[in-house]
DNA sequence: TGCTTAAACTAGCGGTGTAAGTTTTAACAC
DNA sequence: GTGTTAAAACTTACACCGCTAGTTTAAGCA
């Protein structure tokens, strides 16, 4: 085949694909000739639409990060905003586990990180908080929020009852799995609140 | 060369050289080859020593976690030690950011993960705290731990000023590069903090 | 109509983890 | 002492990886 009446891929395409491959099966299943393939289309073909397989995985985060949206902090004070911003985020994420890693090492140069930063940022400098704890109160938010959509705390542990015979405290730790999502995000939630609540409290503090 | 008259190589040798090339170089430097040439041998022989290669990888981020010294637990009460285990833990993976992936899966069967878990869940179950509670705190705290060794918020911005044209608020991000450490240093001390006292409140809250 | 560019292809380079089988040495049983 | 077994190095090889280079043909435009 050479160049073909219509075109066989698209950036959308190729992404969308990328997107469900990473979702099934991991980051480490992504590979070019199996993405490729996949496609219905030889492996070098994609470095028609992407300079590099980097630049692939990267448009798939972003997709993942567009789902998340940032209306809420121009409607409501920061703490609510806030709130429901890291819980929908947090949701996401929980839906798409496996691009986690590439989330976490910041927006680079995506355009929906960036955008999303700049929302999170802005609302809290808007609403009065200085510039350097507002980077802080982000970076913050981001370390918890990747932090729990990384790698499930519940499902970190081996399920082999003999592992714990030499940790007493811990005998009950393969059956966590069970209850994974239950303990995941009754986790994240305290965390929400406490940082939330203890945020509203210097702030507030802060004013009078 | 066939079978050395004294071996080559130790777990301990192996671990060691792996160790010290992916603090330099990053985890995708750490191939069976390069590991192997490091060492002064073939690639295969180092399957004599280990089954595979993820073996490796996982003994050298138990040795990071070998480093953090969990005597805290059993002479702090339990708001102490936790603040002054995770500074510690926090530091010992800034020195060593390249294994957070790694250890951000969780224990696993890692000898030195599962002791520190077992310290940690036990402190706080030992300290009155209910066990479902305790979970949920030591899953807290992996998550800020990890979330925020794992990428530098800081160093996660494009430094290319053209870039934020379109996200005003965020006009200086290039320049936090410049100080990342108090940036990402300053953000985890903040959410310890709140954590901390948050916690220490609902505690207190409950016993009385 | 002719030229340029886009989008597929094939071939191939240097790298990856690891399985299989070989050789020599060390350690141990008789 | 000698024979056997296991350990620890080796070489070879497989199937895969990201990516480059060069080729072919069709589309779009002057």
């Amino acid at each position: 085949m050479a160049r073909p009446r219509q075109a066989l891929l698209t950036r959308e395409r190729i992404v969308a694909a990328a997107g469900a491959l990473v979702d099934a099966e991991g980051l480490d299943a992504l590979s070019v000739r199996r993405l490729a393939t996949e496609l219905g289309v030889q492996g070098p073909s994609l470095y028609n639409h992407f300079p590099t397989k980097a630049d692939i995985v990267d448009a798939v985060a972003d997709a993942v990060v567009e789902q998340v949206d940032l209306s809420v902090f121009g409607e409501k004070p920061w703490p609510e905003a806030l709130r429901s911003w890291a819980l929908e985020y947090h949701a996401v994420l929980a839906a798409h586990p496996n691009v986690v890693p590439v989330l976490a090492q910041g927006p680079g140069r995506r355009p929906a990180g960036l955008a999303m930063a700049e929302a999170v940022f802005g609302a809290l400098v808007d609403a009065g908080w200085p510039p350097a704890r507002a980077t802080h109160i982000g970076a913050l938010m981001r370390y918890l929020v990747t932090g729990s959509a990384l790698g499930s705390f519940a499902l970190g542990f081996d399920i082999d009852p003999e592992l714990y015979d030499r940790y007493p405290h811990l005998h009950n730790a393969p059956r966590l799995a069970a209850h994974h999502e239950a303990v995941d995000e009754g986790a994240f939630t305290l965390g929400l609140d406490l940082l939330i609540n203890g945020l509203l409290a210097q702030f507030e503090g802060t004013r009078r």
